[in-house]
DNA sequence: ACGCTGATGTACT
DNA sequence: GTACATCAGCGTT
């Protein structure tokens, strides 16, 4: 309850010295570009800065493990209020395949309040609060009741505020100041450190005005992948020990390494 | 490096 | 009541 109202006070803050993500124009500012199906043209052309192109609902509509890989190296943009724009590298995520996961909020065909957006259109954001105090960030994908867990980012842009957010959030005392390895390496450090909370629940990555994905760089488009056990999943039985995490070989931002599934899947 | 523990609120046996 | 798709801080190898 109090996470909520500090995260809106933590959004109102600005540091000084992050200014270099604003948008150069001034407010009121229009929200990313959106694309209608694949086409992307000339649009995304005329202005050299954004050489930004926002995935469309199309890239999304793939199965849960296909979509888990594909997010890998992609950019995850989150534009606040004021406009400050946070950016940060996909490299970890986990698939959780539907009512047959014994590990999935949907298993069994469970569809609650809470879960609804995972059977939602593939792009769909499934955003819960875990643990009393912190939130998960999915993506809805093809499959009734499937989605990807974002894991950890590489952060990229903004990253001066994202600390302040994560300080801000976390409870207690006024201590230290983060790591860049500790901002985003996690599912619930990366919805700190870009303000997402349970009001992003429901969501269209494709079409939503203060967040969105867009395509990574050459070099990362097509990554060594690593394909290990999920974390965090105590009682799924024999769905515990299944493939489902993936993250980028060597990537140092990753939140949990497994050597051992590194050994297995040679790059 | 690893292991323990408290924080904290919602969903659902 | 109990179980959480977690995190940070502190203690011990």
């Amino acid at each position: 309850m109090g996470q909520k109202k500090k995260l809106a006070e933590a959004e109102q803050q600005q540091s000084p010295t992050d200014t270099a993500h604003k948008p150069s124009f001034k407010k009121p500012r229009l929200g990313p570009p959106l694309t209608l199906g694949s086409q992307r043209s000339i649009y995304f052309c005329q202005s050299p800065k954004d050489h930004s192109a926002r995935l469309g609902s199309e890239f999304f509509d793939q199965p849960a493990v296909s979509l888990a890989r594909a997010l890998l190296g992609q950019v995850l943009v989150r534009q606040l209020g004021d406009g400050t724009e946070l950016r940060g590298c996909i490299v970890e995520t986990e698939a959780y395949l539907g009512p047959e996961d014994e590990a999935a909020h949907s298993r069994g065909g469970r569809q609650t309040p809470r879960n609804r957006s995972m059977f939602m259109k593939p792009g769909t954001l499934y955003v819960y609060l875990i643990y009393g105090m912190y939130f998960c960030m999915n993506v809805s994908s093809q499959g009734d009741g499937a989605c990807v867990l974002l894991r950890a980012l590489e952060p990229l842009g903004g990253l001066e505020t994202m600390r302040q957010l994560r300080s801000t959030l976390r409870k207690g005392t006024i201590s230290r100041a983060l790591k860049d390895r500790e901002l985003c390496s996690g599912p619930s450090k990366l919805c700190q450190a870009l303000a997402i909370d349970k009001s992003f629940d429901q969501r269209d990555l494709a079409q939503d005005e203060a967040i969105w994905l867009e395509h990574g760089s050459l070099e990362s488009s097509a990554p060594a992948v690593v394909t290990a056990a999920r974390i965090g999943i105590g009682r799924a039985g024999e769905w515990a020990q299944k493939p489902l995490r993936f993250y980028i070989r060597g990537n140092p931002w990753v939140s949990v390494v497994d050597k051992g599934a590194e050994q297995n899947t040679q790059a």
